[in-house]
DNA sequence: GGCCAGGTTCGCT
DNA sequence: AGCGAACATGGC
């Protein structure tokens, strides 16, 4: 299942260049929800670091700047059993999605000068990507996890599911998980799952994807070419996806820009406040509401959760006057 | 102790 | 079509 591998890891190195403005500090944290540590991920001293399992190989993808933000450059170690260069490449194209190298802000920044509650979110956390899991099934199990229950259950049953089942490797006396295979996941019992917090109605679900992955039956990684009603559907037609699931997934797994949750009821709170209403508009208030931020409402939906992650309250309070600048 | 959390399905009208 | 219940757990 998950194997403890320690011994002599060789390393290597290589540069990243995010797409300017780049906050990499900002992006970091958000990747761990501003929380240090979060399931596969960390950001503590400066220093991202997620282990990734590169078809079986396991890697340490440690990565730092010495320039946290305006255009930095990036610096990542891989430490692994040999990693060759095909290895290594793959390696480069997962850190790319999971900092949200690739991807910038820029355009979604143009469009916010003309929304005043748009433009003050930008100024105040100018720079920050929008990190992508490191896989679809990833996201898709984290996103189950995550229905209906508070943050923190959500962040106990991540973390708990990763900790259990996540393959492991032990480098420098510390412990790292990368996120679980879909055959490991599939291995396990509704109880086992049960075991950990889940109801038995999300192992169920865990399980049907998972088994579903495993077999090849279920491409998740092909949905990424198609268009983002074509995922919505593929998605919604698994077993425990809805559309909240789906649009989550568009931002997280598939580096959509136009992504909107509305039936998230955390954002329905934060699109009230927006709308000066002080309590949580209906999710086709939401959703009438959000048509104004597109094509970018994955930039919107984001920086919203961003702001309220990491305590910054007065970027949700209605505005009151236009006139703003960036 | 009851109710609500970053939903979804299922079984009724 | 639309509505209510059930679901696991932790915090208020």
């Amino acid at each position: 299942m998950s194997e403890a591998m320690s011994g002599p890891l060789s390393r290597l190195s290589f540069s990243l260049n995010p797409v300017p403005p780049y906050d990499f500090n900002l992006t970091a944290a958000y990747a761990t929800y501003f929380r240090s540590r979060y399931g596969t991920d960390s950001y503590e001293n400066g220093v991202f670091r997620r282990l990734l399992d590169i078809d079986g190989d396991l890697l340490l993808a440690e990565v730092s700047s010495s320039d946290a933000t305006g255009s930095p450059r990036l610096e990542a170690n891989l430490s692994g059993q040999n990693p060759d260069t095909a290895i290594a490449g793959k390696a480069k194209g997962q850190i790319t999605r999971i900092l949200g190298i690739d991807r910038g802000p820029g355009p979604f920044y143009t469009m916010a000068l003309a929304d005043p509650a748009l433009a003050r979110l930008a100024r105040a956390l100018y720079g920050l990507h929008i990190p992508q899991t490191g896989s679809v099934f990833e996201a898709l199990v984290l996103a189950i996890l995550g229905q209906q229950i508070s943050a923190q259950v959500a962040f106990k049953l991540r973390n708990s599911l990763i900790e259990k089942y996540g393959p492991r490797l032990i480098a420098d006396g510390k412990i790292y998980h990368a996120f679980p295979r879909p055959d490991s996941l599939a291995a396990t019992r509704p109880d086992d799952l049960r075991a950990i917090g889940l109801s038995a109605r999300k192992a169920e679900y865990v399980l049907d994807i998972a088994g579903k992955a495993a077999a090849g039956v279920l491409d998740l990684e092909g949905l990424r070419d198609r268009p983002g009603a074509e995922i919505i559907a593929s998605l919604t037609s698994l077993r425990g996806v809805g559309g909240w699931t789906a649009h989550w997934l568009l931002i997280r797994a598939f580096g959509y820009p136009d992504g909107f949750p509305a039936s998230d009821l955390a954002l329905l709170r934060m699109v009230g406040n927006l709308m000066g209403k002080g309590k949580p508009v209906k999710p086709e208030e939401a959703d009438e509401y959000s048509k104004r931020w597109s094509p970018f409402r994955s930039y919107v939906t984001t920086y919203l959760f961003a702001a309220v992650r990491s305590g910054r309250a007065e970027l949700l309070e209605p505005v009151k006057e236009s006139g703003q600048h960036m």
